[in-house]
DNA sequence: TCAAAAGTGTTCGATATACACCCATGC
DNA sequence: GCATGGGTGTATATCGAACACTTTTGA
């Protein structure tokens, strides 16, 4: 019964299209989520394993998946992370929309469609969004399904669809939204972090070494990054400070420059 | 017969929904343009005219439309403005994508996408673009049919769909855009303009007052801006030198720090 | 006492800001 | 000659870049 209506849903649309002409799309519409985590000096991401679902001979691909009909991108994209991940309302940045007519044309991903959604998904275009995430961060997956794992960002696996090209898009847009709001930052930071993590983490974002010494004159003038009295433990060297991130004086300091735009 | 396979399309898909208990929306994808011009000191951006197709008592829109099956966004963008404006090739900015489920939802705009593209768009998303465009350009009609103007940034009246949030968002888009490429900012420009026309603009993009001297001398230091021998015409006051933006000097200059990226 | 990373200050140049007056032209 | 906008220079403050050594700790 099932097979009979997928088939005449199918055979309608191609007669439809035939008879009316019209070339517009209609299309299905999924989110995926670039996760960004960083620990030992280098970004991870957040991947879902597909085991038994796998693509091909893939076996990672982005967070996502398609949106529903009461949703907008926003929603989706929170909704999805939060069954993944149990973190609710994390925060994302839309940052593109990808839709080449042959980015799901892969006979291996369009297989994989048809199993994990339905069949017939003539076309689907993407929107993605970036999102960062301290790495230490206690994962729970809600939907009891798919599990995660991080994968570092110079060790990516070849992913389906057009993944790979999103991750490579979202890189630069770390910098962008840290020239934005450099809160976000400390969100790729356990809240207690040292000096020396904060500085490798600013050189990962920009991609290029920082004088530690300046570095350190500039963090000393953020009245929202205070040290804390505990320091490293067991460490066979002098122990560096902890620090924390204090989104109150941020915001404070943030409201003095901000002016309400036109 | 017609009609006799749009309402077995439409019941098709309804029944399919109850027993599949799909709730993934299937959707039109159109793509809405913001193209700023920029002439006495303000910014107006260019509409469609929609005459006898107006929308409710709306008579003014973004230029737009829907997404064929053969385009990405980024082709169904420069289609729709080149059957607008005659311009092929028109420079544009990908911004975001706007996909509230009921951003299309008022009773005006789904009578006007039932003439306009065909019945039962039960759900539209649009993915949003902007584009700066010299205000003196002749532009012609490729399609024929609608016919555009410009309409000062603060005369703007109510749009249909979402359309006015559409602009104010691109807004603030200019500034980065311009900020990752200043290039951009003389496609705003005539050819030949004034210190003071460009003046005008940086303070209208940046939202705020700039001192001209200090101006001025950051205009000299970009070797890129050429003084021509000519000068403004028939003014009652001093006349005022031309300048030009010189894309082959600019791009030489900006090569000097392009550092390929990882 | 050594290895290993933490932490600190000064100088210099570039850039942004603030500010006031003379110049050329048409009427 | 006067009204109108065109065009210029100087002084100061701020920020980022360069640069080398001492301190603490565990092993």
């Amino acid at each position: 019964m099932l097979f009979l209506l997928l088939s005449l849903r199918r055979f309608v649309r191609i007669i439809l299209n035939d008879v009316m002409k019209t070339k517009f799309i209609h299309t299905y519409v999924s989110v995926d989520c670039v996760v960004f985590g960083f620990d030992n000096n280098q970004f991870s991401i957040l991947l879902v394993q597909l085991d038994k679902e796998r693509i091909g001979n893939k076996n990672l691909k982005l967070p996502g998946g398609l949106i529903y009909d009461h949703e907008d991108v926003d929603m989706a994209a929170l909704r999805i992370l939060y069954e993944l991940t149990g973190i609710k309302r994390m925060n994302l940045r839309q940052f593109r929309c990808f839709s080449s007519p042959d980015r799901a044309s892969h006979p291996d991903d369009i297989r994989w469609m048809d199993r994990a959604y339905q069949p017939n998904i003539d076309r689907l275009i993407t929107v993605s969004y970036l999102s960062l995430c301290k790495i230490d961060k206690k994962l729970k997956n809600i939907s009891g399904f798919k599990s995660t794992q991080w994968c570092k960002l110079n060790e990516l696996p070849v992913m389906p669809f057009d993944h790979n090209q999103i991750v490579e898009a979202s890189f630069l847009e770390i910098r962008r939204w840290v020239e934005h709001d450099l809160a976000v930052m400390f969100d790729l930071l356990p809240h207690k972090f040292t000096f020396s993590q904060f500085h490798a983490l600013y050189e990962a974002v920009y991609n290029r070494k920082i004088d530690p010494r300046n570095f350190y004159k500039k963090v000393k003038n953020m009245a929202y990054v205070v040290q804390l009295d505990e320091k490293q433990p067991n460490v066979r060297h002098r122990a560096a400070h902890y620090y924390k991130f204090d989104k109150h004086i941020y915001k404070m300091v943030k409201n003095q420059f901000v002016i309400l735009n036109s």
